[in-house]
DNA sequence: TTCTCAGCTGCAAGGGGTTCGCATCAGGGA
DNA sequence: TCCCTGATGCGAACCCCTTGCAGCTGAGAA
């Protein structure tokens, strides 16, 4: 990552009166390294290998303080632990047989959210969940009267 | 509920080559008695009031053997414990707020399938996780600009 | 009706994911 | 440099769920 993006990250968490430490600049680092989203436990496994005194609970408590304000976004699959990354909110896909996570853009959701809200009156929280299914590789073979 | 609903129940498990047991006669009333989505751990609680031996762990065995058979699914939640419930397939709101869950047809997910497997290969598992946002009670209040 | 045995149960323990309590440490403004 | 308060490390607890195992019991066979 660009030491510039970890001094953007950095300096938000200054500006909402957060302190910038070494477990937290590590977590920013980790987060802004990867195109993956990684799982509190994964993150604090890559800053280990290098700093094995930060431990789990910081890294949840860090993960905590950059939600809170605005910085990252965690998603929950089906099942097991949930997923954090930062930036652009966008949609997960979410197989259920090999586990892929894919992102979508946001605006797939749009004509849901807008049914959602006027048939429903239930306003979306787009990105904070995952849709769950089968990717291209492990879906049910389609029947040849599909079409 | 009706005899005539939990013994249509039981006569599934018993086609399935499962037995018919005191727990699971219990379990199959109380999901069939209430119109809530329950946790396998309210499923227990209201089971203990009238028989404290019948176990946590065999209720979670129960529903597992009932989703084998497709009588019962579950759905996870963004946090907490899944929840369980009888019949027809349905796609979950739940409120961020307060947690109330409520129910809607999948055809609400019906365009966002036909989307997804069309542009993206991937086959939705419609009611299988909760969509999260907020419900009327607890939706931001909509600018006045709105109209 | 009794026998038989595999399926089911109760109970305890374990495991993954996350949070809490608390003494200590350290960032950064005064 | 001092000091205060926010952040940390660590252990323990918590929640949700699963597993292992010995004993029980439903229900078909005899």
């Amino acid at each position: 990552m660009s030491p510039r993006a970890v001094d953007d990250v950095l300096d938000q968490i200054r500006a909402h009166g957060g302190r910038i430490t070494t477990a937290r600049r590590l977590v920013v680092e980790v987060l802004l390294d990867t195109d993956r989203h990684l799982s509190a436990e994964e993150i604090t496994s890559l800053i280990r290998a290098e700093h094995p005194e930060v431990h789990l609970t910081t890294v949840y408590r860090t993960l905590e303080s950059l939600a809170e304000i605005g910085i990252v976004a965690h998603t929950h699959l089906g099942h097991g632990a949930a997923v954090y990354h930062l930036g652009e909110i966008h949609q997960h896909l979410s197989c259920d047989v090999c586990g892929a996570l894919r992102d979508v853009p946001v605006s797939v959701l749009e004509e849901l959210r807008v049914t959602l809200e006027r048939d429903h009156q239930f306003v979306l929280h787009v990105g904070h969940f995952a849709l769950l299914g089968r990717c291209a590789e492990h879906a049910p073979v389609p029947s040849p009267s599909d079409g």
